[in-house]
RNA sequence: GGGCGAUUAGCUCAGUUGGUCAGAGCGCCACGCUUACAACGUGGAAGUCGGCCGUUCGAAUCGGCCAUCGCCCACCA
C-alpha cells in the first residue's frame, strides 16, 4: 500500500466525517479521497476471486512504462475501464481489473542511462550489464510505486493484490514458455535484416522510435569511371547521393532495364494525374514533365548505352578504394529520379539491401557500432560519418569526380530517443514467423470472436496483419527478457543430446548460416559447460518489449499454468486502448493468446480518444503541453478529473484540451501557448508574480512557487461535483425525523411521479450508452437529469412539502430515494463525492426505498445498479410537466423584461382549455416558490388584462397584470419581434402545404402535423396581434 | 502515395434511424448573495451547420467533388 494512503483504518471514518449540521457549502475533494480510498481497499472491495456463483468481468490494464509519472492520456484510459469495472461491479460480476506496469525496454534504459551521463558522466559500458539493470530495477521501484499511487489517487479499483510487471517471474515464466514452444514450431529464426542503428546508445530502435526531421543538406554528383570504356562509349557512369560517405561500401551500381518505357510510363502518369489535379498541382506536374521531357532528350541515349553496357557485363570502378563492382540492372534505379543510375550500398540502405538479395551483391558492412568507420573502409577507417563525409567529397573534388553539389532538404531519420541520425546497418536479429500466427489473428476479428469499437479501427488492424511481415523480436538491449538461447559451435549433434538426455525442456537446431548449434532452454539457465568438452555462449539481445505484453492477459493469470484464475477470469471481458497501438498490441495480444491459450484475449476492444492540446497537437513532456493529472486532482479532485475526461470520451472526436497555468499566488489562469509552455518561469499577467514551471532548473526558478498546469476544461466537472454535493446537503438538512415508509402510487405527488419517470427514463439510458461504451453520452444524461431535472426542479418543488407536516414523509422518501438513485449511477463515474453523499446519507436515512426497503450497503461501491422499473414510467405526467415547464419559463420571461423586483408577487391569467387550467392551478405553489407568481384566472374565457405583458404558447396564452408597471415601449418592441417572426414561420409552412409534391409524397402524418403546426401559429399570430392593439390603445389613450 | 477522421454560436463540443433539432457548457449582456449551492439562480443576445453539385416533397443529417486541419501506414539515390 503506497504512503499517500496510509492512514489509520479503524472503523472511524465516520466519526471523521462532518456531521450533518456544519456541512461544507463546497464540496471537499481532498478530505473525500483522503478518507475512502483507505475505506474500500481496506475493506477489500477491489480484490476478487473466482467465483463460480457469479460471472467473472475482467479487464488487464495497459501496463503503463515504468518511464515516468502518468499523463492525461493515461488518466483517461484508466478512467473508462475504471467506470466499466465499478459498474459490472455494482451490477453483480465477479469484477477483476489487473493492473501493472510494463518494463518498456529502450524507453526505460535509455531514461537511465541519460540520467546516469548527466549526473555521473558514466555510460552503460563503464557500469558494466549487471550494474545497469540493478540501476533500472531502482528506477522501476520508484515509478511503479508513483504511478500505481496516481492510479490510486485517480480512484482506480484495481486488484492491487494481482500488481505484475512484465518482467516480474510470473510473466518471466509465461515469457520462456512462449519462446521455448514458439522455438520448437520452428516459428522462431535468426535472419539477416537491415536495422535502424542508433549510434549514441548503440542499439536498435525500432521504426515506431523512428522520426523524421527535415533538414538542410546536399545532392552530391559524382562520376565513376567505367573500366576499359569501348570508342563511343560513356567512360564515366554519374550518380547522385545525399550520403556520400557510404560509396565506401557500393557493391554496384544499377541503371533501369528500359530507361525509355519508364520515362514514357512516368509521363504517362503525370498526364493522367494532370486531368484532376487542382490549379496549384498543375504547375508542380508541369515542372515534372518538363523534367522528364528533358531527361527524354538529354539523358536517355546515354542511359541506353549504360544499359546496354550492363547487359553486357561490364565493370565500374568505385573511386576512392578502386574496387571493381558491376553495373547491373534493376527497376529500382528510376529513371526520372536522381542521374538515372543509383549506387547501390546494400549493408546501408534498405531499398538497396533488396536490390543486392537480388542481384546477390557483397553486402559491406562499412560501419562500427559507435558509428565510426571500420576497416572496410580502407583509409577512412575511424573517421565519423560526417568526417569521412568530408574527407570523400574533398577526394573526389580532387580526383575531378566531383561534378556538382546542390543544396537540398532531406527527410532524415533520427532516433526518438537519443535524437541522432539512423543508420541503416545489417545484422543479425531473431524473428518471429507470422504467416500463421497473423492469419488466425485476423480470423478471431473477422469472425467477431474479437469485437473493435469503433468498427472503424478494425481496418487497420486487418490491414497490417495481412501484410503478415514476420516480427523482429531481438534488441541489443540489456533491460528485457534476455533472449534464452545458448550457441555451441563446436559440439556434435551426439554430444549435445547425451548432454540433455531426458531434458523434454531443452531443444536445439543447427543454424546453417551461423555455423553452430542453437539451445533453447524452456526455464532457467544452461551452464556454459553444459556440455563436456565445449563451452556455450548466451545470446545477449533481449526480446522486444511488445512480446511480453502480447502475453498480459495470460501471462497475468498465471498462464502456463491452469491457474484457476486463468480457466475463470480467461478470456477477459475489454480491453480499452489508445488507437496507436492496435496493431503493436492489441494485435500480437490476439495471435499470441490464440497461440498459447487457444482463445481470444478478450472479447471487445475498446479504443478510445485522443487527449490534444488547444493547437491540434498531441501531448507530450517534451513539447511541454501535457497536462498532470496530479495536478489537476490537486487543484479540482480525481472526481472532476474523471467526470470531465467521460464527459469528453465521444465516438469519434479527439479531445481538445486548452491548456493553462494557474498562478500559484492569486490562482487565476493563464493560457498556455507555444511560447510560454517551455519557459522555466512566468510572471503572472494578473497579479504581476512570478512562478516557476515544470522546467525551471536554476535555483532561482526553482525557489519559486511552481504553477499547476492544468486545464479550464475541468472546471465544469468540478462545478457538477459540487452541485451534487450541494444538492445532497440539502436533502440531508431536511431529512430529520425519517422514517421509511411503505408508499402506495397514489400518496405520490405529481412531481414525484414526473421525476420516477424521469429517473427511470435515465437508468435505461445510462444503460444503453455505457453498454456500447458511450461515455459521453451516459455522462451528458446524468448531468443534465441532476442538474437540469433533479436540482432544477425537484428538489425546489419538493421544498414546500418538507415543511408540511403531513406531507413531509413521503416527500422526504421520495427525495432520498431518487438521491440515492442517482448517486449509485454516477458512482462509476465520481466514486469519491457519491461515496460521501452515501455515507451521509446512511446515518441519518439507513433504509431507503418506495413500495419495499432495504438496509444500504456498506459502501456504494458495492451497492446494487439501479434497476429500471417500466412501472414508473408515464410519459403522460412527463408531457403534462413539460407544459409547466415552459409557463413557469414564460412567466419568468414576463417578469425578467419587465423588470419586476426579485420580491414583489405578480399575477398572472391563462387563457386555455379547461383541463391545462385544472393542472396549471395545481401546480399554484410552484408557481409561487419558483417565479414568485400567482395564477389568478385561468379557463378559456379569460379576458386579456388592459395593461399586460403577454406570452404565447401552442394552446396557452400567458398575461401579466401590470397595471403601473408596465414598460409599454419594450412590449411594444417585444410584440412586433414576435409577429414578424410568426408571420414568416406562417409563410414558410403555408408555401409548404400549399406544395402539391409535398401533400402527395410526404407521409399523411407529416403533413397532418405540419398543418396543426400551422394552425397553431396562426392562432398565436392573432392573439399576439390583439394584445398588440391593445397595449397600441391604452398608450393612445393615456 | 494509401487509409481514417474532423469542419455546427467568440471558444470547446453534442446532434441515434433525413420531417419544431438548430442545442449544451464556457465566455458575453441584464437582474439577483431568495435559508442546498455566487463553483449559484433567472432571463437575454449570438450560427445561411466549411464550399459547390446532386438524391429527395423535404438535407446539419444521405451521395459526389473541392477546400482546410489532424491522425495512421508506406516511401523518398
Amino acid at each position: 500500500m503506497s504512503k499517500e494512503y496510509r492512514l489509520e483504518v479503524n472503523g472511524t471514518q465516520m466519526n471523521q466525517m462532518a456531521s450533518t449540521h456544519d456541512l461544507p457549502k463546497q464540496y471537499d475533494h481532498h478530505a473525500a479521497e483522503e478518507r475512502w480510498y483507505p475505506f474500500w481497499e481496506s475493506r477489500g472491495y477491489f480484490h476478487s476471486e473466482p467465483n463460480p456463483a457469479k460471472k467473472p468481468y475482467t479487464i488487464v490494464i495497459p501496463p503503463p512504462n515504468v518511464t515516468g509519472a502518468l499523463h492525461l492520456g493515461h488518466a483517461l484510459n484508466n478512467t473508462l475501464q475504471d467506470i466499466l469495472i465499478r459498474r459490472k461491479r455494482m451490477q453483480g460480476f465477479e469484477t477483476l481489473w489487473v493492473p501493472g506496469t510494463d518494463h518498456a525496454g529502450i524507453a526505460t534504459q535509455a531514461v537511465v542511462e541519460r540520467r546516469l551521463w548527466l549526473e555521473e558522466r558514466k555510460t552503460r559500458h563503464d557500469l558494466g550489464r549487471a550494474a545497469l539493470v540493478a540501476r533500472i530495477w531502482a528506477w522501476k521501484d520508484e515509478y511503479e510505486n508513483r504511478i500505481l499511487n496516481q492510479l490510486k489517487q485517480m480512484g482506480c479499483s484495481c486488484d492491487w493484490a494481482r500488481t505484475r510487471f512484465t518482467l516480474d517471474p510470473i510473466c518471466t515464466q509465461a515469457v520462456r514458455h512462449t519462446f521455448f514452444r514458439l522455438f520448437c514450431e520452428g516459428l522462431i529464426y535468426r535472419g539477416k535484416r537491415l536495422v535502424n542503428w542508433d549510434t549514441t546508445l548503440q542499439t536498435v530502435v525500432s521504426d515506431d522510435e523512428v522520426f523524421h526531421e527535415q533538414v538542410a543538406g546536399h545532392f552530391w554528383y559524382f562520376k565513376y569511371p567505367v573500366i576499359d570504356p569501348r570508342p563511343g562509349e560513356p567512360t564515366h557512369v554519374t550518380i547522385a547521393t545525399t550520403r556520400p560517405e557510404t560509396m565506401l561500401g557500393d557493391t554496384a551500381v544499377a541503371v533501369h532495364p528500359f530507361p525509355a518505357q519508364a520515362l514514357e510510363e512516368a509521363s504517362r502518369d503525370l498526364e493522367r494525374k494532370w486531368t484532376t489535379a487542382s490549379e496549384r498541382e498543375r504547375a508542380e506536374l508541369e515542372s515534372a514533365l518538363e523534367d522528364i521531357r528533358r531527361r527524354q532528350r538529354e539523358l536517355l541515349p546515354e542511359l541506353i548505352r549504360l544499359r546496354d553496357m550492363a547487359s553486357d557485363g561490364r565493370k565500374i570502378l568505385l573511386p576512392l578504394l578502386n574496387r571493381e563492382i558491376p553495373l547491373i540492372l534493376d527497376l529500382w534505379a528510376k529513371p526520372e529520379m536522381g542521374t538515372g543510375c543509383v549506387k547501390i550500398t546494400p549493408a546501408h540502405d534498405p531499398n538497396d539491401y533488396l536490390v543486392g538479395q537480388r542481384h546477390e551483391l557483397p553486402m559491406i558492412n562499412i560501419l562500427n557500432p559507435d558509428g565510426t568507420l571500420n576497416a572496410n573502409a580502407g583509409p577512412y577507417q575511424g573517421q565519423t560519418i560526417l568526417e569521412a563525409r568530408e574527407n570523400v567529397v574533398r577526394d573526389m573534388e580532387a580526383a575531378r569526380l566531383l561534378v556538382k553539389v546542390e543544396d537540398r532538404l532531406i527527410d532524415l531519420a533520427h532516433s526518438d530517443r537519443s535524437k541522432t541520425p539512423i543508420e541503416p546497418m545489417l545484422t543479425d536479429q531473431w524473428f518471429i514467423a507470422m504467416a500463421d500466427l497473423a492469419q488466425m489473428a485476423m480470423d478471431a476479428v473477422s469472425d467477431g470472436r474479437v469485437k473493435i469499437i469503433p468498427p472503424r479501427y478494425a481496418k487497420g488492424y486487418l490491414d497490417w496483419l495481412s501484410e503478415k511481415r514476420d516480427w523482429p523480436i531481438s534488441r541489443q538491449l540489456w533491460w528485457g527478457h534476455q533472449i534464452p538461447i545458448w550457441y555451441c559451435e563446436t559440439a556434435t549433434e551426439e554430444e549435445i543430446a547425451k548432454a540433455f538426455a531426458g531434458r523434454d525442456d531443452i531443444a536445439w537446431r543447427w543454424d546453417e548460416e551461423g555455423k553452430q548449434w542453437l539451445i533453447c532452454v524452456r526455464e532457467g539457465e544452461i551452464a556454459e559447460d553444459a556440455i563436456p568438452g565445449h563451452r556455450l555462449r548466451r545470446e545477449e539481445d533481449v526480446l522486444d518489449t511488445w512480446f511480453s505484453s502480447a502475453l498480459w492477459p495470460h501471462s497475468t493469470l498465471g498462464w502456463p499454468d491452469q491457474t484457476p484464475e486463468l480457466q475463470y477470469y480467461y478470456p477477459t471481458s475489454t480491453l480499452v486502448t489508445s488507437r496507436d497501438i492496435i496493431t503493436l498490441w492489441v494485435a500480437r495480444m490476439v495471435l499470441a493468446g490464440l497461440h498459447n491459450v487457444g482463445k481470444v484475449p478478450f472479447h471487445e476492444v475498446y479504443i478510445h480518444p485522443k487527449i490534444l492540446d488547444a493547437y491540434g497537437e498531441g501531448m507530450s513532456k517534451s513539447k511541454g503541453n501535457g497536462v498532470d493529472p496530479v495536478d489537476v486532482m490537486e487543484k479540482f479532485g480525481a472526481d472532476s478529473l474523471r467526470f470531465a475526461l467521460a464527459y469528453l470520451t465521444t465516438e469519434t472526436q479527439d479531445i481538445r484540451m486548452p491548456v493553462d497555468f494557474e498562478c500559484p499566488h492569486c490562482h487565476r489562469f493563464i493560457e498556455q501557448t507555444r511560447e510560454n509552455r517551455v519557459l522555466p518561469r512566468l510572471r503572472c499577467p494578473h497579479c504581476h508574480r512570478d512562478f516557476a514551471t515544470q522546467w525551471a532548473e536554476k535555483p532561482e526558478d526553482k525557489a519559486l512557487p511552481r504553477g499547476l498546469v492544468v486545464s479550464e476544461r475541468f472546471e465544469v466537472a468540478r462545478n457538477f461535483c459540487n452541485k451534487l454535493w450541494n444538492a445532497a446537503r440539502f436533502a440531508l438538512l431536511n431529512l430529520e425525523g425519517y422514517t421509511p415508509i411503505s408508499i402506495a402510487m397514489e400518496q405520490l405527488e405529481l412531481e414525484d411521479r414526473w421525476v420516477l419517470s424521469r429517473l427511470t427514463r435515465v437508468i435505461q439510458e445510462v444503460d444503453d450508452a455505457l453498454e456500447q461504451y458511450r461515455f459521453a453520452e451516459a455522462t451528458r444524461i446524468l448531468y443534465e437529469f441532476a442538474w437540469d431535472e433533479f436540482c432544477s426542479f425537484y428538489v425546489e418543488m419538493v421544498k414546500a412539502r418538507l415543511q408540511e407536516p403531513g406531507k413531509r414523509a413521503v416527500a422526504q422518501a421520495v427525495l432520498v430515494w431518487v438521491l440515492d438513485q442517482l448517486v449509485r449511477l454516477l458512482h462509476p463515474f465520481v466514486p469519491f463525492v457519491t461515496e460521501e453523499v452515501w455515507q451521509h446519507l446512511a446515518k441519518v436515512a439507513p433504509v431507503r426505498g418506495l413500495e419495499s426497503h432495504e438496509k444500504a450497503a456498506e459502501s456504494i461501491m458495492i451497492a446494487p445498479w439501479p434497476k429500471a422499473e417500466p412501472k414508473w414510467c408515464k410519459p403522460q405526467i412527463e408531457e403534462e410537466f413539460r407544459q409547466f415547464q415552459e409557463l413557469l419559463r414564460a412567466v419568468r420571461e414576463i417578469r425578467s423584461r419587465q423588470n419586476v423586483p426579485p420580491r414583489q408577487m405578480i399575477d398572472f391569467t391563462v387563457r386555455c382549455s379547461p383541463e391545462t387550467a385544472s393542472k396549471i392551478q395545481k401546480m399554484e405553489p410552484y408557481f409561487h416558490l419558483m417565479a414568485k407568481a400567482r395564477p389568478a384566472e385561468l379557463g378559456p374565457e379569460v379576458k386579456a388584462p388592459t395593461m399586460a405583458a403577454h406570452v404565447s404558447l401552442p394552446g396557452v396564452e400567458v398575461y401579466v397584470d401590470l397595471a403601473g408597471l408596465i414598460d409599454r415601449d419594450q412590449e411594444i418592441r417585444r410584440k412586433q419581434q414576435e409577429l414578424s417572426r410568426l408571420t414568416e414561420m406562417i409563410d414558410k409552412k403555408k408555401a409548404k402545404l400549399n406544395d402539391p409534391q409535398f401533400r402527395q409524397r410526404a407521409p399523411a402524418a407529416v403533413v397532418e402535423r405540419e398543418r396543426q403546426t400551422l394552425a397553431q401559429l396562426e392562432e398565436q399570430y392573432k392573439v399576439a396581434s390583439a394584445a398588440l392593439e391593445q397595449i397600441l390603445q391604452v398608450q393612445t389613450k393615456s
